[in-house]
DNA sequence: GTGAAAGCGCTAACAC
DNA sequence: GTGTTAGCGCTTTCAC
């Protein structure tokens, strides 16, 4: 068994009042009687039982960050932004996988019902836009990357619409016309954002809006592959795609790759995200770069926030996005 | 505030108790008096306080996993493997990255010390051979994918130096005879286990080891091409290359391809790990398979095992690899 | 089958 | 500046 504070009292001959005053730094304390503490805390290799001053506190310092999965890399740097900046609150990130899955996300949040977290932030819930206002009314949590249409939850993201926006506006400058989109099939609010935008760019720019130059499906990496063919089986097939992601951008050029296509001369691609991948990749995968440790940082500082204020601000953040030029997209003019 | 068992005991007439009963199943209960109380937690919101439960239990069914970062994307089956046995035995993952930053694991493994989890696995860790031996001597822990030399602690990782023996016994067989080799400067326990399987294929191929065709960097993809670059200064370049990783490998195929080598047939490359980035690469790239999701279950068995019989055997285990050929190695013969 | 009560390790009034 | 003590929410022995 460990020490417990009694056992360092009992051994530097103070009170238990006094050893969790040094502990804590919570009140003063004669120089005699602290080094006395702390000479026991270093003899009996004492650590303080979170457990027991977290009940008795009531909190635990701890944020949870659930995410689908660590597979898309992009996540790497925005664990860090939200990392560094809980450490400057005194709050550590746990960080915990739900493989998109319902039940286990459900298990997850637990951890904030049994108070084993003071928060959540959800990288891509599974949780309906109901569910989330009534988490949201409990708890403090966010939601980062993807936001729910209609909950009114605090919410930091990058610029979705605008960073389409701009992919598609530079496809049409480098001279493109025609120009198809892979998009997802679900209701995800980035992918239709970031439709939203790709037909904004197309509508500025004098270009009709042609239903067929949208393929939807999941977001698997085979599904650039996929729909690289359906745009091929087309009549008039476009000539540069815009993909919501880069893992599907990169489906798409591996395809066209081995069929013989020179990705960038007679095909153009662009993706989203700016994974390690697309730089990677050759050829270098044009894209849009999102700021992903600045995203991680901004939505535990509003959650922070929130708790240290006992607020409940839902904030809606979209950061900037960054164009990323690379080889995979022709400059006809 | 949440309701308390107190409430629930109130509110269903019988006394605390009885609800702990209930909610634990530790012991018999009379129907009536479990409907009542189901019914009141239902009515409450009730949902136990794990602070308190945990503390009176003194466990907390919290495996620490301490990974160096979510980058590299080889770790994701690790994790599922590791809440899949995790959630078996009761037991819940949660991650935390460290950013090989020694300073932040301490800080990290400082919830085992504050009781906040039950046990840690470390997936590459900052500490030496000693530190871990004394964590090991007080805490159950585990070592992934990365053995600490000299440390008797539980580890489980893939088979090194077989794997990479197998590898560069595949690129002997496929008719190469100078295979350069890129690896890490460290002391990495992995890294010297595959420069080993190297030597040892050269060895029983009857092929005379060379010290120039080791080139020594970090795990980082730059270094791919800086190995290459070196390589191909020396007097007598090797015509194949085998990496400790596949981002290292990434880095030279990129970079061969950047100067107009025609890679898989001017120059074979192969590398180690078989993340998702081998596959969707052009041309895939040939890798040595790590059993991912194996090795993240297998540890968590042990590892609970070890708690469960409070137990502290310290077994090394080395799950098998699978060489997966793609297009980057040229059959020569 | 059920309840009273002790106590897990800690913090924070409160009294001195 | 220091000690005593109540109590955070829970489980579990013990008695009935």
């Amino acid at each position: 068994m460990n020490a417990t504070i009694k056992d360092v009292a009992k051994a530097a001959g103070v009170s238990v009042a006094t050893v969790s005053r040094v502990l804590n730094n919570s009140a003063a304390v004669s120089e005699a009687a602290a080094e006395q503490v702390n000479k026991a805390i270093k003899e009996l290799g004492y650590s303080p039982n979170f457990l027991g001053r977290n009940l008795r506190r009531c909190e635990t310092n701890i944020i949870l960050a659930i995410i689908p999965s660590t597979e898309q890399t992009f996540y790497s740097e925005i664990i860090r932004g939200m990392q560094n900046a809980a450490s400057e609150y005194g709050y550590d990130i746990l960080l915990s996988t739900s493989n998109s899955n319902y039940a286990l996300e459900m298990r997850l949040l637990n951890m904030l019902f049994n108070r084993t977290a003071d928060a959540a932030i959800l990288l891509g819930t599974q949780l309906d836009a109901k569910a989330l206002m009534d988490l949201s009314g409990k708890y403090p949590i966010a939601l980062c990357c993807e936001r729910s249409e209609g909950a009114d939850v605090l919410t930091v993201s990058v610029d979705d619409e605008g960073g389409a926006y701009a992919a598609v506006d530079y496809m049409i400058k480098c001279g493109h016309k025609k120009i198809g989109m892979i998009s997802t099939n679900g209701a995800a609010a980035s992918s239709l954002d970031r439709e939203n935008g790709y037909k904004r760019a197309l509508l500025e720019n004098g270009i009709p809006f042609r239903e067929e130059y949208i393929y939807k499906g999941t977001y698997d990496f085979s599904h650039g592959a996929l729909g690289f063919e359906y745009f091929r089986g087309l009549p008039d097939p476009p000539h540069a795609v815009f993909c919501i992601s880069d893992i599907l951008a990169a489906g798409v050029v591996k395809k066209a790759l081995s069929e013989g296509y020179n990705v960038g001369e007679d095909i153009s691609v662009c993706g989203f995200d700016n994974i390690l991948l697309s730089g990677m990749y050759t050829p270098g995968i044009t894209t849009v770069e999102q700021p992903c440790y600045e995203i991680g940082r901004t939505v535990v500082e509003e959650l922070i926030s929130n708790i240290n204020n006992n607020s409940k601000i839902r904030k809606k953040i979209r950061l900037p996005y960054k164009l990323i030029e690379r080889e995979t997209v022709k400059k006809i003019l």
